[in-house]
DNA sequence: TAAAAGACTAACAATTTTGTTAGCTATTGG
DNA sequence: CCAATAGCTAACAAAATTGTTAGTCTTTTA
């Protein structure tokens, strides 16, 4: 994988942030392209290479091994030989830690949903609330 | 703001992503290097410019107009001026979008916490569940 | 015997994001 | 009058992410 430029304003500023909150480095762990869109395809079965490959169309085979790879790096998913295969095939299975990222990416998928279906747009903390959409 | 390039595959990449789920478009949104910071920062109060620079160690004045721009641009925030000041004075105010963002990205940040305070990260499937660290 | 499926990697190029530097405007405080 | 506070913008440079091309290896299928 490539390295980062340790010295660099940008590497130290996110360093920075993940000791501010967890949260903004679960944020960098989950926000690479095609990441949360991998882990939901695993946990509806999608578990292998080519699966994954069919049902994110427009991905590489380059992109997709480099996102796994990173997701597996973080440790939401492992890879495992399935057995009794010749070649031996490869499964990505998700940890506990992706798991119990899936319910989270749910409710952020809700609100997208909920705001892009037309929910009103307001600016609470104005006396008379205002609409904006 | 920088216009991106309409035809190039990231470009592409993205908007396919965004159709397939609304999970892909709400990611993009919160996953600047500053903005779930900046979110947390003017829920708590910290609503000025200068409040969020102060807040922000390490971000650049021109960095932080840029990420406040962005959310602007989705709706999370508006920038309203406060009356009778002079010269007049502005804050940043979060939508019943931006709003409804705010504990989700609290769990997201609990998940974090979660597994950087030690819980075990395992393999659930495996018949054996076994531990990986 | 040749092509296809499965599972990748290396080297490189394009694009995007992030950060730096140097400015601007207006008012208040010393 | 000079500096400081508040709130920015433009032009540019650096770094990071994403995508492209062209391979690799092994086995099965036509």
């Amino acid at each position: 994988m490539i390295m980062r430029k340790k010295q660099s304003s940008n590497y130290l500023n996110e360093q920075l942030l993940a000791q501010v909150c967890e949260r903004n480095s679960a944020i960098s762990i989950v926000s690479g392209r095609w990441k949360s869109q991998i882990v939901f395809n695993i946990y509806m079965g999608n578990d292998r290479f080519h699966l994954l490959q069919q049902n994110l169309p427009g991905i590489s085979e380059m992109v997709l091994a480099r996102q796994l790879k990173e997701l597996e790096s973080h440790a939401i998913l492992v890879k495992r030989d399935i057995p009794d295969t010749v070649p031996v095939g490869k499964r990505y299975i998700l940890t506990n830690k992706g798991l119990d990222l899936v319910p989270i990416l749910d409710s952020l998928c809700n609100w997208g949903k909920l705001y892009a279906g037309g929910k009103e747009i307001t600016v609470p903390s104005d006396n008379q609330a205002e609409i904006l959409r």
